[in-house]
DNA sequence: TCTACCATGTAATCTGTTACATGATTGC
DNA sequence: GCAATCATGTAACAGATTACATGGTAGA
């Protein structure tokens, strides 16, 4: 379970509720992993009961309370046997507006460009987000400094394939005209 | 479902038996959905009851039958309303090795080496078939370009990254002792 | 007022993955 | 002789997604 090990991962940097680390795991490395709640809030329940974290609930005055998870000695343990074993599987990826993209030449170019406009809305919001929480990560770790640079390097090259497949698409049309 | 829009966009470019298509989309389209036989081949199948693609099957001399699918006009017809719909979901990945690799400094550093090693010799191995079969792909369509120039461009984001990965983690312990 | 964000969770459903089964060919 | 590639499929299991339920705060 990919899940586990990066909750198990990321609680040794510090102990984290479950809101939490799905946001971090999204803003920070959203290029490498992603989750959303439905498996975190399972995911951490059966943790618990396995003993590879701890929890204590933070009653918040005017905020809901949080459950902050701690990762424990057996955690740690068994997080170690699973970085040290390799049966390495192939990367999972699904990007459902790559997929639109790859066949828009059988639907209608001012909804790709309308697409287009979208995405790199999504893209420069990441990147700042990513900028912004880099920083933090970067302290004496060259492993999670490079991680983090490669998503800012993923982003950017989105960014550039974004604005020039706009200006290519855009364009289109006209050079044909012209070439015919 | 997306393998069934995937296959259905890759049908509009000729007709394709099964294992082509994992091929295929693995090959040149694998930066934008990966998939598995597991998928494909019952795909088809619900594909073929639905009348989205008609199947005939082409018996060869020495070598298994193959099933060729075409798409249908109700297959167009389905294609299409889903390119133009737009309740785009978020991208999906995970990466088993860029995973592990975030939380290397709780491991063996060689044991981080030789995983990138393994790493580039599959990114300079797409490489090659990505660039072997891109020409084909590039004839006359903007999208399936750029989506090609993409992934050739996500590839050596990916090598080039490796690569100086893998000198500053060879380089780390040595700055250390340098700097204290 | 409405949206966005914080915060937790469950259950049904939908998907994906793995392991198995079969068998031929080509190149090393 | 062995590994890789071609070619199809199924069934059991594991995992992920969605929709729902609840409720507070902050800012536009």
């Amino acid at each position: 379970m990919g899940v586990k090990n990066a909750i198990l991962g990321l609680l040794h940097y510090e102990d984290m509720h479950g809101y939490r680390i799905k946001n971090h795991l999204e803003r920070n490395f959203g290029h490498m992993w992603t989750v959303n709640f439905g498996q975190i809030y399972p995911a951490l329940k059966t943790m618990l009961d396995e003993g590879l974290v701890t929890m204590n609930e933070i009653g918040q005055e005017n905020a809901p309370a949080r459950k902050l998870y701690s990762i424990t000695p057996k955690g740690k343990v068994e997080f170690i046997r699973w970085l040290e074993s390799a049966p390495e599987k192939n990367m999972v990826l699904r990007d459902p507006f790559l997929l639109r993209f790859t066949f828009f030449a059988f639907g209608d170019k001012q909804h790709a460009l309308d697409l287009i406009a979208g995405q790199i809305k999504v893209y420069e919001k990441q990147r700042e987000q990513r900028a912004g929480n880099a920083a933090r990560w970067e302290r004496g770790n060259v492993y999670v400094r490079l991680i983090s640079e490669l998503g800012v390097g993923f982003n950017e090259l989105m960014l550039d394939w974004l604005k020039r497949a706009a200006v290519e698409i855009e364009a289109e049309g006209k050079t044909k005209v012209k070439a015919s």
